[in-house]
Parts: structure tokens; C-alpha cells; sequence
DNA sequence: AATGAATGAGCTTTCATTCAT
DNA sequence: GATGAATGAAAGCTCATTCAT
């Protein structure tokens, strides 16, 4: 009665893409409240703000739902760190620097998120819903780090490898996420880029000021 | 095919305290194996051929069993750390490399235990279960890490700080676990060892040589 | 032999009232059945013809069900004798005989009834579920018949005192009840009534015949 | 070491009817206090100050145990008003008085014992236990009333029947029974008594006084 | 005679899923 | 499209009972 006509009520039918988004968001938020294992269906609803029946209504299972949220995450994550290095340039240090920059990006690196992550991670049985859905992604993050290592390594002394730096900054850039996760709110995103900035540094000192600035 | 009369039957009689680690074991067992949420008490049981009230009888509760499992994985790590680095003697570089060295024990790190690691982690929400139990052990092996790089940096030129260098050291041991877990049986124990010991090469070249060793 | 079409099925959806008043019902039924103890939530769901779940579902815990079930006998109870006296006038004696009658009600003086009650009372540790719901109605249903006793006793010989005299009429008619459920089906709601109505012939004499006619 | 010798130790091994008396009466208090439904073998044992598996070594089952001790309760009541009725002479009304009194001894009439009584009661569906084994006794008693209301009433005028009233005394005494228990602390063992005395007195005018003295 | 670890049936409870409306 | 009452499988927990010691 009161609700102006074109203020669409949530509860109102919505094109179902958008529904399936509204559900996705509200996993997201659910799984990293309360882990994977305390996320319920009705949980789920009730923080869209829906009805019970909404998630099997659009998603037949919680599985798939779990199934969707994980790629949507996926998802956004890759277009983020794709984004970042297309806007680098071509310099191998902007473009390391950038695909750092992008593991700190505030719109990712939100404690729900992070949470959400892991729970993903860890519900990671071999053949599981993780791998499967993110491990191409986590590949091609490792190999693009690894190109930019290379180039900046080439002229390094003899024994020194790109490819276990490659590993090391990758493996580095999720420690810190997990340590964000566990020791929050102490230890924040501006402190922990700063951690990874700091490696790039030591690790590069030709190529970054210790406090991960490129040399020009 | 029976039994021979010797074997002392799982059922028999045993002191409490032996079934509680077998009991603590098991779990391990079933939580690296099927994840946080996917671990029930029958699991466990059936994984300590045992039956299935056991676990209730021995500690109350699925949540005390849980909470005990993890007090023994932390005080397995800690004691794990702390001989290596008694062991280690003075030298900071010595110290540093024992501390890494120890993350990569064959009888931690194992695939089970890893996943169990990190499905405690993942579960963790800001006041639960990991925080309380295993979060002093975090503060004081990044206390052990800082004390040999405010060592290793002592001389090092202007800019470089050793506290976000043995932030990243941690975070960096943390990753490759992690990736040890989502990419098994790709990435093993002594490839991420290696990476490991590469950043150390590559963090402290004037002490250790690229491939980690401590250059005398 | 299949349903006639129009017989609602009982497992039709239903207003939540009408379910949980069903299910009070059926709470009744078993527990005057089948003792406080012996009654599982797939006994009342059973003699509701629904589903296992349903009762969690309306009351969340067998614990409240059996709450909001003594609440209703509670208040069928009050509204029986409260009703009784208002009918009766205002002759002390006729409303003593009302509430006296009141207690032997059909609908209400059944076995399972009867049986429910005293399952409920017997359960009742200090401070448990029927003192808190029925302690006050007890109290109120006391003072209406010491009410009447002061009025019919007042021109009464020295010596005789309405306040125990209320008293053991209270505590005989929850005796009969005793009895009644006791040695059912020998000691029958009738026989029950007439000692009652025997008691206030002796105990008032010049207020009610030997047989408790009101004498005018 | 410093148990004087001949102090028998609890636990030490005792003659079976010893250890049988200790956990009815250990039954009788842990009834009594935590109702029919709350009193586990555990309980029971734990009051007794004795191990787990005893009750069963002892009753072979908790339904044995429960049985033991309901027969318990009644050989002591039946005892006691069979004494009093033998202590009290000829007299009707000093027997009538007698049996009333008993129902208030001190040593029957504690809270412990009443709700235990009351505990069996209300688990008597038809058929049980308590009707097996106590109803009987019930019905003795009675009778035992019953006859002194008959030698008391036999001058009475036409109409009153000494039937209904020794119904109504008996379950008098059962009501204030309940009473005491569903009143703790409030309504006490003297109230209560003086309550029976009182309707002593109103019923039988000719022999009691209002206070329920004999007049001699 | 007594212990108490071990068992497993049976219970309450949770919750993904279904489906009449 | 959306709702939420209803279902029932699966889980955790309790506890009477067993039995090696």
C-alpha cells in the first residue's frame, strides 16, 4: 500500500539471475560469519532476506548453491588480478607489483571473504568442490607471477631460480591472507601488504626499494 | 584367520588415557580425511575400531573431542619447534634454518595432519576454538622467527625492517602448507621445502647461498 | 479403500495453531498413556499421524511441548471451575457444590487426563515445570473454596476452623483424582464424586444432605 | 594405610542384602530428588557412593531395582500403620486416630519419601509396577479404615454411609500427601496433619474434638 | 564381590529437501 | 516465482547393560 510502485519490494519475483546473485552474496556473508560447516540452508534465506524454500527453489541443492558461490568467488577474483595486469604495462616489476596489489584490492580483501576462502580451502578434500572449481585459476595466478619473475631474475647471479620465488610470493600472498583471517583485527590489509611489498624488496633489490617502491 | 590369541584385541581394556590418543589419532585421521564438517563421532569410531559411544564416554562431547585433538596437534608442533631450535645452537642463521626446517618434519608434515590444520583454521571464527587453543603458539614461533632476522639484519642496509620480513617467513611456511594440501599430490613436501629455502637464499643472500645452505 | 477426495489429509497443511493444539492433544493422549517417561516425540507424532519432525518444527524441543502442554490443561482447568462458579450464584453453598461438581467434569475427569496431571505433578522437582505453570491456578482454586468454607462455617461452633477445613476439601479432590487413576477402572468417576458430596454433607450438615443435596 | 581396621570400608566387600538395602535407600533419596525420569543407574550408584556397574551385579536391572525399592517403601508404611493400629487398643476412634497419625510420622513423612511415592504413582499405568506391588497394601489400609468409620458410625442418623467416608479420609491423606510435596517448603508435615485432625473432628463430632481430640 | 571401560539401542535434535498453495 | 509447513534421514548424546579384570 505505502511502498512506492517502482521501489521493487525484495520479496517481490525477480528475474532469477538476479535472485541467484542476491543467494550468492548471502553465502558469502553466511560462510564467513559462521564457516563452512555452520552454514546452513535457512541461514542463507534468512540473510537475503528470502523464504526458506528460495534456495532449492533456485539452486535444486545446497551443494550447488555452495557450487556457485565458489565460482562467483573464483570468478571475481581472476577478472580482479587479469584487470590488474592488464593495466600494469609491460614492465616485469609493475607488473609483479600490480598482481600484489591485487591480493590486498579492499573490495577482495574483506575479513567475510577471506573467511569464506578458506572454509572453501579447507572443505578441499582431493577431488573436491575447490579444486575443481578454482585450481585452473590458481594455476594460471602462479604462472603469471612466474613470468614476471623470470624477467626479473634473468640477469641474476647463478643459482638463483625464478620458479621457487614464483611458488614462494604465491604461498606468501596466502599465508598473509590466513594470518589476516586468524589474527583479526590485528593484524590488517595495510599491514600485511605491507609484509608482501617488504618481500619484493628483499627478494628483487634491484628492481624494489625495500619498501617494495620499483626502481625506476 | 582368526586372531591370534596374542594380538590384544582392540576392545579389550585399556587405560584411559591410551584411548583417548588412539581416540585423538583417529580423528586426525578422519578430519584430514573428510574434512571439518564431514567428520561425524561414528567416523571417528570406526576409524579407532572402536564403538560408537565411545568417543561421548571418553570426552563428553564432539566439541571436547575436537578441542582435545587440537591441543594435541599444538603441542606436538610446539615441541616440534622448540627441540630444533634448542638444538639448533647460537648461531641466528643456524636458528633461522632449524625453524624452517621443522615445518617440513616428515612426522608433521604429513597430508592428513595438514588438512586437519587448516580445517581447525577454517573453522576458526574470531573467538573459537583455534584462536584460544593454538594462537599463543602462533605469537611465539613468530616471536622465534623475528629474534634470528632482527639477528640475520642486524647489519643490513637502511630500509630494510626485520619485522615484516619474519612476518613473511611465517605467512610464506603457512602458504606452502596450504598449497601442499590443495595441490597434493602435485606439490610435495620436499619442493615446497625447497621454495622455502630459496626465499631464505634470496632474503639473507649474504648467509645463506640460493639453495639455503648457511654460507659458513 | 484410497481416501474419499474430500476427507482433508491429515497431512495437508495447517494453520500453526491448529497443529500445535493437535499435537498438545496427542501429548496428552500418550503421556496419560504411556507415563512422563515412557513418552518419545515419535509417540506424539505417531499418535498425531505426522511426521517425526513435526514436533520440533512447532515447538522446537520436547521440553516446550510439554510446557505449552500443561499450559493447556492448565488453563482448560481454570476456565472449567472459574465458569462453574460464575454459574453458580452466589449461595456459598451452591458455589462450594459447583466447584466441587466442577472437579468431576467429564471432559475434563478422564483417565488420560487424570493420568497427565499427575505425571506432571510427580515430575515436579522444587521449581520445575508444574510449579511454575500451575502453582499460582492451585493457589487460586484454594482460596475460591476457603471462600465458601469462611461463609458457610460462620456462625459455626467455637472451635471449628474453615482454613484447614478448605484445605482438605482441596486435597480430597485431587486424592479421588488419585485414586481414580490409581485404581481405574474399579474406583469410577462417579463413585469418586459421591465421596466427595458425602465429605460436605458431613463436614456442613445443616448446608447439605448426607448425600450433598444443598439443603434449602 | 590409616583406616582403623575394623571400620568397614564402604566399599569393601559386604554381605549381598547390605549392599541391597544401601541402594534402595540410595534409590528412595535420588528419586525423591530428581524425579522417575531423572534418576539414571548412575545416579543411583554415585549416591551410594559405590561403582557403576553395582546396581546391575546386585538388581540384574534398573526395572528390579526400581521394583526392590517401591516393595521397599511399602513393607516399612504397611509396617508402621499395622504397629500404630496394634499400639492403639480398641477403641475405634483411637484406632481411626492411630492411622491418620501414621501417615505423619516423621520417619515416613519427609519430602525425600513422598516423592517417591508419587514418582511410582504417576509411572502406574495400568498394569505396573506400583499397582502390582502396592495396591494390595492401598486396599488393606482402607479396609482398616473403613472399619473404624463403621463401628464409629453406627448410631448415626439414616443417610450417612461409612463407606465414602472411610473413601474420603483415605484419600484425604493421599491428597495432603501431594500437597506437602507441590507446596515445599510452605505446605509442612504439621499442617498438613492438623488439616486430617481438623476433618477428624468435622466428620465425628461425637468423638472428636475440632481439633481432632479424642473426647473420651 | 566389585569395578569401570566398553557397547549399542534408542532418544532428541538438526536440517536439506519437498511440495501444496 | 515464491512461500513455509511438513518430511525423514542423519547426527550427537544418554544410559542400561555387559564383562574382563
Amino acid at each position: 500500500m505505502t511502498d512506492s510502485p517502482d521501489a521493487p519490494r525484495l520479496r517481490d519475483r525477480q528475474p532469477k539471475e538476479l535472485r541467484r546473485e542476491q543467494l550468492i552474496q548471502a553465502t558469502i556473508e553466511v560462510i564467513g560469519r559462521k564457516g563452512y560447516s555452520g552454514t546452513t540452508i535457512a541461514d542463507v534465506a534468512s540473510a537475503a532476506k528470502l523464504s526458506r524454500g528460495i534456495v532449492n527453489f533456485h539452486f535444486d541443492s545446497k551443494d550447488k548453491l555452495f557450487h556457485a558461490t565458489l565460482q562467483s568467488m573464483t570468478e571475481e577474483y581472476n577478472a580482479l588480478w587479469r584487470r590488474a595486469l592488464a593495466k600494469a604495462g609491460r614492465s616485469p616489476a609493475a607488473r609483479l607489483r600490480a598482481l600484489v596489489d591485487a591480493d590486498f584490492d579492499p573490495a577482495l580483501c574483506t575479513p567475510r571473504k577471506i573467511s569464506a576462502w578458506f572454509a572453501f580451502m579447507a572443505e578441499a578434500r582431493p577431488s573436491a568442490i575447490y579444486r575443481k572449481i578454482s585450481g585452473t585459476r590458481d594455476d594460471q595466478l602462479l604462472d603469471a607471477i612466474r613470468d614476471q619473475c623470470t624477467a626479473l631474475m634473468a640477469g641474476s647471479p647463478h643459482g638463483y631460480d625464478p620458479d621457487p620465488t614464483a611458488r614462494a610470493i604465491y604461498a606468501l600472498l596466502e599465508g598473509l591472507w590466513l594470518r589476516m583471517m586468524l589474527e583479526a583485527p590485528r593484524f590488517k590489509r595495510d599491514h600485511a601488504h605491507l609484509v608482501a611489498l617488504t618481500t619484493l624488496g628483499l627478494m628483487f633489490p634491484n628492481h624494489f626499494t625495500p619498501e617494495g617502491r620499483i626502481r625506476s
